[in-house]
DNA sequence: TTATTCATGTAATTTGTTACATGATTCT
DNA sequence: AGAATCATGTAACAAATTACATGAATAA
């Protein structure tokens, strides 16, 4: 995750690997933040791999490294943003995509939120399956577990569910503003 | 979280790695799921720590080296159960508490809900501080990610509060059952 | 007899964290 | 002048995964 996280950032503009911590505890400290041990190591191997390329900052500061983003790195981005999500790995990687989802055009990003609702969907009714494939009667808190999980994924899609209509709306909107509306 | 789920599964009785690997596959895999390669190296050190102890399964069969929980093992897992959870971690660790919680007693697991409704609580709040801090305002998606967190944890302190009061219900119905109910 | 399942284990690799090392610049 | 913050990086350690190696027992 911790790549994508910072193309995803770098996205945004170009920043040195002390920025990309900061930014991370200020907006993506509640599900991901990454150490300057994965940091820095991270934006060297994406350099020799052409997806960032690094700068010195302007003329007096002292030594600061500030990357930017290539077109090869945008490329992995938006290749990321639209993969298959494993939503069984937690909220994390979920929310990781969703933050950066911008860096998409609105079809894209409405398309992903589609398939992560999918995921969420196809993980649901995996685990009604499952919970029948269950030899002895499992205690309390053992059904209880199975209970969170069909719970927690029905959430999970009520939620995507409006969220893609919500992008879906935002996108209308703004293209009624572009154009001046016809009808009414 | 491995030492502590395999400690789990052996205190419903003595199991080898491959029966672990098996029960984990049947009934834990929703949210977690260890590999041969975690499995046998804690086993092993798990019985150098004197947590567990190595048996030979009965008489005829082939080489399978079964494993009995010690008292020290009980005891690591129930404080393990009853310690402060960090729930920031994902719902993964929040369920593999919740789903050994069988083997405190009945008051002890109440008490382990309830911290964990603290705790899911606690983070609530501290995301609503957080999102005031933030500098630039966040663009659609940084926003969504931000309200997924307040509405995911909300979700948590309802589906646990649920959970603690079924508990209880279930505790009191249980000692009714025990001795014959006075009144009515 | 041949494939599958039972069964245990190790080695290489991956991925990341924590702690340390270093030093410039700005604030008090 | 001294403390705090800016800024980059490395080394030691930790925890797990994947793939490999091995072989007995059972089902086809």
């Amino acid at each position: 995750m911790t790549d994508f996280t910072i193309l995803g950032f770098l996205a945004y503009g170009p920043k040195s690997g002390y920025d990309i911590k900061r930014l991370m505890a200020m907006s993506t400290a509640h599900f991901y933040q990454a150490s300057y041990g994965s940091i820095y190591p991270a934006l060297g191997r994406m350099e020799k791999e052409g997806l960032v390329a690094a700068g010195r900052a302007d003329g007096s500061r002292r030594l600061r490294r500030v990357y930017e983003i290539l077109p090869a790195g945008r490329a992995a981005l938006a290749q990321w943003l639209g993969s298959p999500l494993d939503i069984a790995k937690g909220p994390a990687f979920l929310l990781a995509r969703l933050f950066f989802l911008g860096c998409l055009a609105p079809g894209e990003a409405s398309e992903a939120i589609q398939g992560f609702k999918d995921a969420a969907g196809k993980r649901r009714a995996w685990l009604e399956g499952a919970t029948e494939g269950l030899p002895q009667q499992p205690d309390f808190f053992q059904a209880s577990t199975q209970r969170f999980g069909l719970e927690y994924y029905a959430f999970l899609e009520s939620w995507l569910d409006r969220l893609g209509k919500d992008a879906a709306g935002r996108r209308k909107r703004s293209s009624a503003k572009a154009k001046p509306k016809e009808g009414s």
